[in-house]
DNA sequence: GGTGTTACTTCGAGACTCGAACTACTTTCA
DNA sequence: TGAAAGTAGTTCGAGTCTCGAAGTAACACC
């Protein structure tokens, strides 16, 4: 029963990501937050270079007028900065600012600790981590397959 | 590195939510649905007795007033009928008409052809959903051990 | 029978998302 | 060089989704 099994799949990837946003409303709430922006937030790498507003729209699966609204919000409370890039005037890059920094740090541990998933070993863990990278590598290998191949991240 | 396993995770998630969302916008739209309508009439199981608002709005994650919106699309798609409980005259109950049924099934059937889920072998698609299955069964437990215990379904 | 509770709906407001049209900048190519 | 085409973002307007507050009907418990 494969076909009961990848149904069994697709609802509770549903359900538990429905689940962390429950467990989560109230604290990204306390920072002034809602779920959409704090996924925003979420997708700013500190680590890495600044991203564009366009690889955070693809990163949120969101369009470009959608992106702008809740970067405003993002702005508006003093936790990013958009910049123009200067390899390329027509881009802008949205930045951490210190506060950004902290609060996007808050909200993931935070919903770390409030996730159904914390509930696995570290075991199980890396067990579905790992069959989890391979649907989306299979996702991500479709995807080049079907468009003319794009440059790989 | 647990946490950055849990961290993977949780990513995934979101990222798979988003990505199965994308994919079926437009087999639903062909059937005038849109996604929040269509995960509606998804939880509505024709197996079962029809379920009460009161259950779809806790399937659906969603509140009572919403709950009624999304309904009356489906009442006016003539993919639903609501129906008194005779049972307990205050409850309605939602039950699909021969043609909810019908692209029910459509939209399930669509909905697991296109899902990233499908790229996994039939081991591994069993192996991640008994690791979900778990990661749902703590939630369960953890809500009944959190309020005073509530009847488990 | 009266009081409190539960299930649902309606209403009004706010949040989210999108397409169309526009601006600014870059790339292409003759 | 310079015109034409393409790309990144923004603004605007509309539609969808979601929620809290208030209201109605029915049940439950004394």
């Amino acid at each position: 029963m494969s076909q009961t099994d990848l149904e069994a799949v697709v609802r509770a990837n549903h359900e538990l990501f429905m689940l962390t946003g429950d467990r989560v409303t109230d604290l990204v709430g306390r920072h002034g937050l809602t779920l959409a922006t704090a996924q925003a937030l979420w997708v700013v790498d500190p680590e890495e270079a600044p991203p564009s507003m366009k690889v955070m729209s693809e990163r949120l699966h969101c369009n470009a007028p959608n992106l702008s609204f809740v970067t405003n919000q993002l702005v508006d409370r003093g936790l990013v900065e958009r910049l123009t890039d200067p390899h390329d005037r027509r881009s802008r890059v949205v930045r951490l600012t210190a506060e950004g920094r902290r609060v996007r740090g808050e909200i993931i541990a935070g919903t770390l600790e409030r996730t159904p998933f914390a509930a696995l070993g570290a075991g199980e863990l890396r067990e579905l981590a790992k069959l989890l990278a391979k649907v989306l590598g299979a996702a991500d290998r479709e995807r080049a397959g079907g468009t003319s191949a794009v440059a790989a991240r």
